[in-house]
DNA sequence: CATGAATGAGTCTTCATTCAT
DNA sequence: GATGAATGAAGACTCATTCAT
């Protein structure tokens, strides 16, 4: 169903990759078709043959992006909960994210939006699935905030990055010099610290 | 006629409430203004009595809902740092911004508008601040994320509780029962717990 | 009938005046009352204690600043006409209107507005009515529009007067250094040019 | 299925005409995009598939309109003042912008909008230069009104048309008859009237 | 595969005007 | 004499979407 008997054009995924990075950068409301035709030197009806609607770029993102994020927790579901897994499983999500942070920027930044969307909606699913896997079984809230804190840090992480550019005269020595490797390492460590006061049941 | 009940229009604060609730819910770019007007009864042509533009009922939202962050930041400014001011600070955010969810609700969700909007960037700067009295003084990147982090927890709990009540047949016993003050505190803690791991210069 | 018992008020007056400045400058349909309001430091409802309508203030603008006009018509009717009576006029209505060039201006450059308004159409009546005291009895159409010209050359003169301060690099010698009261002199000159050529009937 | 006349869609061409004629009649400000749009028996949004604004609009008007006015300035530019290319020009202005009147129309008419306007500008412009070819070099202030009093002849001679249509019980025998060309011939010779005191410097 | 042309619904915004106080 | 609050109508413009070619 989603493995296409053809490379299904380049023009379709030259469109999912400019979507993606306006639709991170100005939001999904505040990019127009038309901005992703012009970058990518088409008209608006040719994005209309690719895809039936705005919303279904936003689907053929998640299906084209989210690969990674499926990978963890194909990974995780059925193994037994321990600490070792839920790190195991925060190393894949960052490994697999850091390389997509639009996409989580994106889901980040557009709720109101991606709510609205079957798409969205789909992407979410997933990123609380991944919650679960995280805190196991039996959580307290307390669980289910630190595993959703953990998955956030990426996020983060990129907020700073952003943030620390514009501020006027706020570079202490260090984190001016951070790169977005860097900062996505750093994201990582802060997600285990956070995801290693999960206590699990003492069975 | 409509018991007007104080003898200055309450008009431009009911805007501000309704506004932040429905650019929370909805979003802000799918806010429109006849909604706003709407659901207050008056025609949109009021609110430009009040506002000069949608964006500066943003600023409204943000002078009227911040004070709580201010008097945070005023607290921590030209303290010097130490553990015992970090959790003050997260104490007294805590209980300022956990009445005022949707405001960080809106903050968080809405990044794209409010990233090109003057009011946006001036809550952002606020928050930005208050990170930087968190992490106090020569703060590795590290520093700056857990505070980053601690701060985005009560955004990160509410996401929870409003999953939890979508998401279809996934309520584990006890998750589903807790109440809205239940998670800020939780967020609290956990909030807490992130910013235990930052560590200050040994001088 | 236009004789006010009273001065009338001030505000009047001062409406007045900074209609017509406005009205000349961006035009009847751009210039909102808010502006006029905000320029006198009153508010729009405090226009309509002094006039009915937006329209009515023009009436009020051509009622004030028509007198000179009318004055000259009053002193052309009935009187036979001369080659002196034609050269007496447009001096008359040069001195008259020279000093208020604001109302030609509005009136040259209005008039789609005008057009659509009462007051406009009597201030139009009032220079059919000098035109048609210029070309005397019998005119030939050419008659016609030479004392049309004559009219307009000092509006031409301060069309003129604007172009050269805004054209780049296009002040010769003498021009660059016109005042308005030279252009108005050299206006009369023009228009009494042009009216030379009437040609009256042999009679 | 509504007769295509040509390949590419002459609505542009269409939407041209039909803007200029509202804009001469109704001025631009009161022409709204929706009375175009409905005369045409197109939606507002067809416009805007054509222009990127409606002033844009009127740059299209002077761009396809203002042909005779470049021809008639390619042919005087670079050539030696002299009373007959003075003359030579007028005729040519006379002849291209008879046909045109509209135009002239909405330029004489509509000052305050098209001050504000790039094309109008653009069109004032060519006008300004017109101006200085017909007055040569060196000229006086008077030698400049009289070649802008020249040029709005055309139009003054169409207000008179309109005005005797108009006015009250206010039609003598002969100017009633004229007709619009007529009226042309008049302006120009008046215009060539206006131009021979041009004083050329005597070298 | 893709375009040119067009639409319908909706957005923010502005304005002249009104009226109780 | 004047204001504060509000309205209704309208305006320019944008956008996702459609469809014949």
């Amino acid at each position: 169903m989603t493995t296409p008997q053809s490379p299904r054009s380049d023009t379709r995924a030259r469109i999912i990759d400019v979507a993606l990075e306006l639709f991170a950068e100005h939001g999904y409301e505040k990019t127009s078709l038309r901005e992703i035709a012009d970058r990518l030197g088409v008209t608006k009806a040719a994005l209309y043959y690719h895809f039936k609607t705005k919303d279904d770029i936003v689907r053929g993102i998640v299906e084209k992006m989210a690969a990674p994020l499926d990978d963890a927790i194909a990974f995780g579901e059925g193994k037994d909960w321990s600490p070792e897994l839920r790190d195991e499983l925060l190393r894949r999500f960052a490994a697999g994210m850091g390389e997509r942070a639009p996409l989580l920027r994106f889901f980040h930044e557009n709720q109101p939006a991606l709510r609205e969307s079957a798409a969205g909606l789909a992407f979410k699913e997933r990123m609380i699935k991944m919650i679960t896997l995280l805190h196991g079984p039996e959580p307290t809230f307390r669980d289910k905030l630190r595993a959703t804190v953990a998955l956030t840090s990426m996020h983060s992480a990129m907020f700073l990055l952003k943030a620390d550019l514009c501020g006027p005269g706020r570079e202490s020595a260090d984190s001016a010099s951070v790169s977005a490797d860097e900062a996505m390492e750093a994201a990582l460590e802060v997600a285990l610290e956070v995801a290693a006061h999960i206590e699990p049941p003492a069975h």
